[in-house]
DNA sequence: TTCATTGCAAAGCGTTTGCAGTCAC
DNA sequence: GTGACTGCAAACGCTTTGCAATGAA
């Protein structure tokens, strides 16, 4: 199943964030908006200099200030995922409002990013609860791996 | 157990580097030793800084940029292993010789670390080995955590 | 009207790089 | 002797910040 999004589940996304925004007593900017809908109309993941060319492209001006900072909302409202795939790189980010919690694998040769689910992370989360005693609250796994020949 | 490092281990770690530089064709400096040997006398997580400072203190002279050259070549040669804890922060290190493969919880509240081992993990790796024919090469999981009440 | 938000450019910060001097080999 | 290594300081690249101008409420 594709995870392409859809016109109509964009307006759901930025239903969402109003709300969020609102509640917050955040203004609903027009930039917020956009940024919402560039990120929601792209599958891969990106970084911010992407998204900011990207709207460039469109002759829609946003500064990267203006991503920044709407991106740390986004984060607060769960509505994107943050990475930090490499060493000192810069920081990857997807939508997440529709995605199955899922974690990565990064293919060293190609830059390729597979998604996966295993349960089994979700039972070592729960083994770790109640062994030390302590709530999960997230986690950040990464394979990295090289094709077979 | 603890992984306190006793002189006679480190005297150990000394040996296998120097043997990975002659290997390498790399020059057996005095600031190289010097960087290993502080950090086989340190059992914390660590970060490029503090061990700057560490030194500093002790009147052992070496610039940033050794460090950060010799880290280069300790991770290299397996005897130091890297870790991007937090967001944009500064990397961490710790010392890999006598450590067993270990994972990380981080505490959100009090910023301790506890490393645990689950053999899930390796299986986990070995699916998605034969799910995606591929060699998966390494691995990164953290797990953010509080304490129960 | 009012103050959160924006855009720009400057500052921050960890890390890398360039280069003259040094020293391991 | 010679070229790899060191130390310093300047450069880098991503991100954050300061501030005057803007516009959502």
């Amino acid at each position: 199943m594709s995870t392409e999004t859809t016109n109509k589940s964009i307006g759901i996304v930025k239903d969402v964030f109003a709300k969020y925004l609102e509640e917050r007593g955040h203004r609903k900017t027009p930039e917020r908006f956009a940024i919402v809908e560039e990120i929601y109309s792209t599958d891969e993941h990106f970084n911010v200099d992407w998204l900011y060319l990207k709207m460039k492209e469109k002759n829609y001006r946003v500064s990267r200030a203006t991503i920044y900072n709407t991106i740390e909302i986004l984060l607060a409202a769960k509505l994107v995922r943050k990475h930090q795939f490499g060493e000192g790189l810069q920081a990857l980010y997807e939508k997440s409002y529709f995605a199955k919690q899922h974690d990565h694998i990064l293919m060293l040769d190609s830059g390729e990013v597979i998604e996966f689910c295993d349960p089994r992370i979700q039972a070592i989360k729960s083994s770790l609860e109640e062994i030390f005693n302590i709530k999960v609250e997230s986690h950040s796994l990464y394979f990295y791996a090289r094709k077979n020949d």
